[in-house]
DNA sequence: CAAATAAATGCACTTCTGTTGCACACTTGT
DNA sequence: ACAAGTGTGCAACAGAAGTGCATTTATTTG
């Protein structure tokens, strides 16, 4: 418990009981998280809370959005130490057509890709579509 | 004219007027077009024409539908004898933070990753966001 | 050619997600 | 204790996607 108050600190976010209990929530989850599901789990906060919260997350860097297609904004926690603005930490992200749950494979970065002449790469979004590892049988 | 009658009736798709000159709209601008885009470029038309007609061509693979992040679908015609179902024939697309434009990179294909066990990859998206070749002053 | 059938189009309306404005409650520092 | 700043909740809005139904247009069939 204590060791969120202090993630949170450090990421200049004032801990309060509700981003707390956020946080505890996502760190629970292994996918990716979306307002509406975050939304029906604290069914008694409301959803302007839930979502700044998230945005404030996302800002310090605790949170990060992930687009995985479905044209719903998730959230994942970061890793301790990452810096998802760089390049180099764009890790991908797959989602399960049987489950709907998104993931992050964060040991597996984007591959470098050479662009034409006069594009420059500032960001990357890579997520692969398929089975998971639980729905595939394993 | 006669091309993209031709084109569409390959297709199963067929050509109406409206149709055809949505085709045409497509053929001319070399970014991916969201509806919005194609209802005010068509305000005698109502959307749900052009939402449908949308939804016809990506149905009999006359176009594809694009997640560029914006949260907004875009689409953007195939090329001729392109099987966007199949992994190899998926190429990625480039965003531009500037102009807010989304292209094909149709000669780029998404490389293939390697990924744990019990996962099967069975479509991919892949967009890089940045500066385009017009933007960045060539 | 006319009737019957099927497909395309247009209108109205709904839903879902994201977002903002404003008021109130709470925390923090002096 | 007070003032300033931050967090939370309520309400309302915006934009895009999608659906149902009536009407028009095209295609087939007798």
């Amino acid at each position: 418990m204590k060791e969120i108050e202090q993630r949170l600190t450090e990421n200049g976010v004032r801990p309060t009981a509700m981003r707390i209990l956020i946080y505890k929530y996502l760190a629970e989850k292994e996918a990716a998280t979306s307002l509406t599901h975050i939304e029906t789990a604290f069914a008694k906060a409301d959803r302007t809370t839930l979502y700044r919260t998230l945005k404030t997350f996302e800002d310090k860097g605790v949170v990060h959005q992930i687009d995985d297609g479905t044209g719903i904004q998730k959230y994942a926690l970061c890793e301790t130490g990452c810096n998802c603005e760089l390049e180099q930490d764009l890790h991908l992200h797959f989602h399960c057509n049987n489950c709907n749950e998104t993931i992050c494979l964060t040991e597996h970065k984007i591959p470098h890709i050479n662009l034409p002449d006069g594009y420059v790469a500032e960001d990357a979004n890579l997520v692969l579509k398929g089975i998971c590892e639980k729905c595939s049988g394993k």
